[in-house]
DNA sequence: TACTATTTGTTCGTATGTATA
DNA sequence: GTATACATACGAACAAATAGT
C-alpha cells in the first residue's frame, strides 16, 4: 500500500493511515522509534508537512508520542491499574483541556475519566492507566 | 489579555487559552459560531497558521467543532444518557482512531468508553454523551 | 439554475528557534 | 562545537464546501 495521490483523502491522512497500520503490524515496533520525519518524507514520497500533519494525527490518538530534538515514538500499551468503583458512583470521560494536562502530566491523546462519588467529591484518572471494576 | 511576543508559550498555545478562556467565560457562547480565521488572525495580530493551529488545539480536547465553508462553532455540552453498569463489568477509556471515529460519527477530541461485560461481549460507548453509573 | 463571495482545507515554501546526540 | 531533528511562525496559492444572490 502507498500513497494515492488522485484519492480525495488528503495525503496526510492516507500517511496516518499507513503509519498507525504499520504500528499495528509490528512493522513499527511498540516502544520503538519512528523513522525521521525527513525519512518518512523521502520513503513515501511526501512533504514534511503531510509527515508531521501524521504525526498529529497519531500523537492524539494516543498512539505516538514526540519529543522536541527526537524521533517520534510508538507509543506503548501501559499496563492499567484496576480501581474497583462503589456503589452509587458515576463516570464520565472527557479530554483534559492543554492546562490541565501539563498538571497532571498526561501525553497526548490521554482521555481522563471523572469519577463522582456518591460524597459530592470527584477523583480525576488518567484513562490511559486505569481499568474501571464493578465489583461483584 | 493578549498574545505575548516574548513569551516562551508560542503564540497558537497563548492564543488557544485565550479562545478558551472566551468559550469558558460565555464571550463566545455554546453552540454559536467563532469569529472567522481571518478575523481571528487580525483581531489577535498572529498568522492564520497560528489561529488553525489554536482551533486544532481546541478540537482535539472536544471544545470546538469545524466544518469546512463553515466557522468553527463552540461545542456545546451534551446530553448524557445514563448507563448503568452492571457487577463485573471492567471499563477502559481511549482514543478512537481515525476510521473508526468515521464509522461512529463521533466530533474530535471526544473519547470513547469500552464496556467489558462479564460474557465477554465489548460494549463501545461515545463518552460525551455517556454517564456511567454503578447500581446501590 | 448559475454565479459570487466567504470560509475552511490542503500543500508548498521559507526562515528561525531549540533540544538532542 | 557541529550536525541532526523537531517546533514555531508567516505567507502564498489553490481546492472544496457553504450560503446567499
Amino acid at each position: 500500500m502507498s500513497i494515492d495521490r488522485r484519492s480525495h483523502t488528503p495525503v496526510y491522512r492516507q500517511l496516518a493511515n499507513l503509519i498507525r497500520e504499520g504500528i499495528r503490524s509490528g512493522q513499527y515496533p511498540a516502544g520503538g522509534f519512528l523513522p525521521s520525519e525527513a525519512t518518512l518524507a523521502q520513503e513515501y514520497g511526501v512533504g514534511r508537512d503531510a509527515v508531521r500533519k501524521a504525526l498529529a494525527l497519531l500523537r492524539a490518538e494516543g498512539r505516538v508520542t514526540t519529543e522536541r530534538g527526537e524521533r517520534s515514538r510508538v507509543r506503548p500499551e501501559l499496563e492499567r491499574v484496576e480501581i474497583q468503583l462503589s456503589a452509587g458512583d458515576a463516570v464520565i470521560g472527557r479530554m483534559p483541556d492543554e492546562p490541565e494536562r501539563g498538571r497532571l502530566g498526561l501525553d497526548e491523546g490521554v482521555p481522563i475519566f471523572e469519577i463522582h462519588h456518591r460524597d459530592g467529591t470527584i477523583e480525576v484518572l488518567p484513562a490511559d492507566r486505569t481499568k474501571l471494576t464493578v465489583p461483584a
